[in-house]
DNA sequence: GTCTGATCATGA
DNA sequence: TCATGATCAGAC
């Protein structure tokens, strides 16, 4: 894998460098087998890009460049430049929360700095045909900080109420809660109705794909 | 089991 | 058509 990038600006560059390169000219000079699809390796496109660009946290929950202070996530774009999936942040405890704020989260972690990486992904274009597009360093602004934080709170307040249970995915406005797991018989503990521990299914975060249709049509559009 | 990387697949 | 709920692979 290529050393680990020293600055922000250098990952940036880097990334840049990688734009208009196809999954599979990339796959191909890292040595990385080529899936037929991503049916059973859903992770794959992402795993490749860390790996292009040195990320070094390997399955910790922390961000991907901890020295940078920077998550990498790639995310799936159609030809207009529109994300077509939401994109997954981070598990979510379901217990201990007494202490829990917006600034000590690991929501608030990982999007305090995100370089964004779209990949022109539509389901008909085979996989080594997906094309790296334009990287982008983003920082949430007052406006989608706030939103971010009040969806969190949200959502904490409910699973510390033991509330959990009566959490979907169509809570939130831009933040969403849900499951994350190998399949629904997982289960971790959670915080029940009356305050005991019961075991549930894990969730996780995820931004809605509205969030991050505009986020990307912000820079599209400098 | 818990975390990362995410996308799949089906019902509304 | 599209979002929700479900799922896949790998490291530890």
């Amino acid at each position: 894998m290529t050393a680990k990038p020293q600055s922000e600006t250098e990952l940036f560059e880097r990334a840049q460098s990688l734009a208009g390169l196809s999954l599979g000219e990339l796959a191909h000079r890292e040595g990385f087998a080529i899936p037929k699809d991503l049916k059973r390796e859903k992770g794959w496109s992402g795993q490749l890009l860390e790996w292009c660009l040195g990320a070094s946290a390997g399955s910790k929950p922390i961000q991907d460049f901890p020295e940078l202070g920077i998550e990498l996530k790639t995310i799936p774009i159609d030809a207009s430049g529109k994300p077509l999936e939401s994109t997954y942040v981070c598990i979510t405890p379901l217990c201990n929360v007494t202490g829990s704020t917006w600034h000590n989260s690991n929501v608030y972690n990982k999007l305090s700095r995100v370089l964004w990486i779209p990949i022109l992904a539509e389901r008909h274009i085979p996989l080594d045909q997906r094309v790296v597009a334009n990287p982008i360093l983003w920082s949430p602004n007052p406006q989608q900080e706030q939103l971010l934080r009040s969806d969190w709170e949200e959502i904490m307040e409910m699973i510390a109420f033991g509330q959990i249970e009566q959490i979907t995915a169509r809570h939130g406005q831009v933040l969403q809660l849900r499951p994350k797991a190998a399949n629904n018989k997982a289960r971790t503990s959670a915080i029940g109705p009356n305050g005991q521990l019961i075991q549930t299914l894990p969730r996780g975060y995820y931004l809605r794909t509205k969030f991050t249709a505009a986020l990307l049509q912000d820079y599209f559009q400098l």
